[in-house]
DNA sequence: TTAAAAAAATAAACTAGATTAACAAATCAA
DNA sequence: TTGATTTGTTAATCTAGTTTATTTTTTTAA
């Protein structure tokens, strides 16, 4: 079912039995997007969390140049929403758009709440979760910093060695803030290198 | 007395009855430490969440060829640890310094799970933290991506007024990721430009 | 199966920010 | 109250990464 590949990933991190399970799926929803939709558009209120079960997204925004930075990918078994429009329930500053067709399960703000007060468990997995996060985001500040764009190219293949694959050579560029003209030419430089 | 503000502090966020602070005072501890005194070394394990009653702490790694590069700063009521140590045990990729003389309130990993199993209102406080602080990180990956140097120290000297006059400017300018030579000509050109 | 659109490569000119070096001010320790 | 250390400035030169423009390759849709 629908689910499964959700209560799966759950098990890796906390035991529910069947009356909490039962719970937390009548407090969540199934949901289908297909490529090229927005899950979350710039502007308005983003009202879910999203688990993705399959597919890809890209979390970017426009700037006032109206040029497009990706912030994060997602695939199988990420999360994926505008954390700073949910908690805050304010426009959002990021559009969050399939670059397959992605299904996920879905938290409303008022039903996530509920679920922490009946599940505390679940609160435990989140503010888990929330921590690897911030940990990640630190890591990629770091990196920013000490890296130059292509080691930083290099780390991004190594710690996301599925995405590579699935999304355009641009949008990497996008998300390790350069220019596709010169992940280009790092490339060609890799590859005459390894030769 | 020492715990003071760190009890007002969390009334900001949940309300606590007596026996609540009494159990969340016997389960952390304060500390003080003095100007240039570190609270984790970079190579060893970060033990304690740290809640700033009073001072200013840096963090800040060092790289291969020996540069520092300051990840945050962090004033009263803040935390500051290396969560990543913290949260896995782990050897510290980070140094947490103190910039001036600096109280804390510290939590440490056990305590922090007893805290959290006994006060669930305590996770909750501590989810909601983590989420603000995801919202930061990523903001200032955002800013990276898109705002110029000189537009970085400008939204910096905005977000966090207080800092500045507080830390030397070279520290600034590693935090913003520059040169201090460079944030040295940013401030002259806008004092310039201003009058 | 083909034409149109999207993605990728190449290359020359350019710029934001780094590096180096020398000097000036401010702070601190005795 | 001075000299030593830390912090900040200025300026010349240099470089990683951008911009702009053109061409080639790949993907997509009908």
């Amino acid at each position: 079912m629908k689910y499964t590949p959700f209560l799966n990933y759950i098990k890796n991190f906390v035991d529910l039995n069947e009356k909490e399970i039962t719970f937390l799926r009548s407090y969540t929803n199934y949901k289908k997007y297909f490529k090229g939709q927005y899950i979350v558009k710039q502007g308005e209120v983003c009202n879910h969390t999203n688990f993705i079960i399959s597919g890809c997204t890209e979390n970017f925004y426009m700037d006032q140049k109206g040029q497009e930075h990706i912030v994060t990918f997602a695939i199988e078994n990420w999360w994926s929403s505008d954390i700073s429009s949910f908690i805050t329930q304010k426009r959002s500053d990021f559009n969050v758009k399939c670059l397959e067709d992605t299904e996920v399960i879905q938290f409303t703000c008022q039903n996530q709440d509920e679920i922490f007060k009946n599940i505390p468990k679940m609160e435990t997995l989140f503010r888990k979760l929330l921590e690897k996060a911030l940990v990640s985001s630190q890591k990629r500040i770091v990196n920013n910093f000490s890296l130059s764009a292509k080691d930083q190219y290099i780390y991004f293949k190594n710690q996301y060695p599925n995405i590579e694959q699935r999304v355009p050579q641009y949008k990497v560029a996008s998300y390790l803030g350069i220019t596709k003209e010169f992940l280009s030419k790092i490339k060609a430089q890799l590859v005459k290198n390894k030769s």
